[in-house]
DNA sequence: GTCTATAGGCTGATAGAC
DNA sequence: GTCTATCAGCCTATAGAC
């Protein structure tokens, strides 16, 4: 027998596949607690408000996410000059590695950070929790591409983490547009695509 | 003195801009009427409804961005076989145009578009207005790229769009992070960002 | 920590006078 | 086409019994 989550979980688990299907304002907190097969009430009673318990969604896995990137960047490191291919495959990697769990969480986690990511009411949380790593990646790109002006490296950084996060979010409209050749939900083959034209796109910057 | 327009446009100007501020969820019809300065109802004997009232917003813009579009594509065929790059430059040149224009319509237009282009609800009506001049310049985009295969290629142009689509809808995260260096409000910067980028990401997808 | 009940407010949509 | 008034439903958040 299964032991039980304790109510915490099972109402973050909820918030976090349903606001990986919907805004904020479109998911109510009855959905939330009807989901979790918990009373209304808990869930102001563990989170003191709604936008408490977003945070909090986006908060768990935030700084799992960022350790391992930066371990992983550590390891490149360590052997040599880091490539800018490796510095982007060590940032994308546990991404796609934590997506491809059987257990959802992190699919569901990866599609609520798309959208949170895009919505400037949620800025100042995503800066909270991601930046000090983002940062670090950017430094490690700067020494990669000592010739590049760090505002090309920093700008060609912000698309390849908007093409990452929305590559694995799902996005659907691939799939007409192909007739049905390619899968949305196929993140192996997304990543495998991925990663070339990142590199590719590092490559075509000008130099000084 | 300048004419007044009609309620119906007045409407749609306000919604265009709350919606590009914030979800469709978390505007209401009563702060749309409020900001057009028409009475509450006018906006359901207008527009149906809410749904109906976003659709229109969609649609009232993309026809002549599609248009334009399709016109610099032609354009640059008939002058010979089209490389990559002016095929991507006549796909994002019109878009940043709009933006420029003084008056913020189509500005308030990309930023709603950027967030419509990734909430499954909105899908069908970005596939219905958008698909078949994306349909167009994927096969552009073959004819440029004969060893590439198909699927990396339309992989690719997806990335592209997403780029496109939240470079220009201000994303404000990169401020921080370039400590101030980077305005994300400059267009024509991250066009000339984006170019190169997107070009070297095309080259760098493996042949056949 | 959990449950019930409810307060207090805002929502989308409409009916009907002008 | 416009304006007023209102309905019925849902929302978040909390108070208080257990």
């Amino acid at each position: 027998m299964a032991r039980k989550r304790d109510t915490r979980t099972l109402i973050l688990d909820a918030a976090e596949a349903l606001f990986s299907e919907r805004n904020f304002e479109a998911v109510s907190i009855r959905e939330i607690t009807g989901k979790a097969g918990v009373q209304l009430g808990l869930a102001s009673y563990h989170f003191k408000n709604k936008q408490a318990l977003f945070e909090e969604v986006i908060a768990r896995r935030a700084e799992l996410l960022n350790q391992r990137r930066r371990d992983r960047l550590r390891a490149i490191q360590l052997k040599g000059d880091a490539t800018v291919e490796q510095i982007l495959v060590a940032f994308i990697r546990p991404y796609v590695e934590f997506c491809l769990e059987p257990e959802q969480g992190w699919r569901h986690y990866s599609r609520l950070i798309a959208q949170a990511a895009q919505d400037d009411q949620w800025l100042p949380t995503i800066e909270r929790h991601f930046n000090t790593t983002a940062a670090i990646f950017a430094d490690a790109l700067y020494e990669a591409l000592p010739d590049t002006p760090r505002d090309a490296v920093l700008r060609a950084f912000m698309f390849s983490i908007q093409i990452m996060v929305s590559a694995f979010a799902n996005n659907r409209r691939i799939e007409a547009l192909s007739h049905g050749t390619i899968t949305a939900g196929d993140l192996e083959a997304s990543f495998t695509s991925l990663i070339p034209f990142l590199s590719g796109g590092f490559a075509g910057l000008p130099s000084r």
